[in-house]
DNA sequence: AAAGTTAGTTCTAATTTAGAACCTATTATC
DNA sequence: GATAATAGGTTCTAAATTAGAACTAACTTT
């Protein structure tokens, strides 16, 4: 598989991973929100190497989640800041951030917190239903082919015993 | 960088980074909410080669996401499993699932969609404080180094123009 | 005039991934 | 009782990606 075949595959989170799916990008997403914005300072925070910077910063652009736009000229020079699309990517990263604290421990502190706008409080993520409120985790919610394009992949693997036409409960 | 350095970095997502860092994991991870638990299932579903996929499930076993266990014997066969730290990776899941969806949009319709067990429609989900009940986003959530111990890397970048100690707003 | 700043690009070497073939143990089929 | 089939891997070589360092370009500052 190349890299640039999950970028049009038909799953969502395939499509994801043809943007974050590798060692640095969610990095440099972190970095933008954190206030970063110029090359020189993601490279030097991160450590990565100018060479793959340049290249997922021309993909997060070419993705839609990062803009470059110009901060002065004589010499021209541009930064990188989140778009709508790359802002909307902050529940995601806050997810993210709430599960590996929990689930993959560090002896040393975590370096920083999502904390609120207003009371400056550290935020502690649930993920809801926006119509019912009702939490969403794996025990409330199941993951389910959607019937008609996907029984045709399904029926290329015939009566697995475990199917997974109907996710078992935990 | 190694790769392994990143599983013991002080910042949870480059931590989780060190597991879902790749183009794969995810989507295994993803087979396993479907329900698959067996290396040729996966092998299939996934087309990954044998090769990577047998190291990224070891990887994700030694990270405590997935458990492997034997479900016969004669010949003696084992099957993956998600652990309770797995299964609490679905809210991840589901808010990158969501995010894609809306940001990455795509020509053929989505192959699967999380729906409520109970009654079965599809679900939507926001990110809320479980406290407040506030919904999080760029709008509302502030991500913030951690005070003492971050000061001593921003003493390393002096007087940066766009120094990151309070993000800006959106 | 020399050195510094900022944002890259261009090389070579090392590491990772792809792809195919092979191995082991056991059960099913001819 | 030999031959295939199933399941879960491992072992190769070739291709692609990443690391690391050096270099360029267009200015500005000392």
């Amino acid at each position: 598989m190349k890299w640039h075949d999950l970028t049009d595959d038909a799953c969502p989170l395939a499509r994801a991973m043809g943007v974050i799916g590798d060692r640095w990008t969610l990095l440099i997403l972190r970095e933008c929100f954190l206030g970063v914005r110029r090359f020189d300072s993601f490279q030097k925070r991160l450590g990565v190497t100018r060479h793959l910077l340049a290249e997922r910063l021309k993909r997060l652009e070419t993705m839609g989640l990062l803009e470059r736009r110009p901060y002065q000229e004589r010499p021209l020079r541009h930064e990188y800041r989140l778009t709508a699309s790359g802002k909307e990517f902050a529940p995601v990263l806050l997810a993210m951030q709430d599960w590996a604290q929990r689930n993959l421990p560090s002896p040393v502190p975590t370096p920083f917190t999502f904390v609120t706008r207003d009371s400056g409080e550290k935020v502690d993520p649930v993920l809801t239903d926006r119509h019912s409120g009702a939490e969403l985790n794996h025990r409330s919610v199941l993951m389910a082919p959607a019937a008609a394009s996907h029984a045709q992949d399904a029926a290329k693997e015939p009566k697995d015993p475990e199917s997974p036409s109907a996710a078992q409960a935990p």
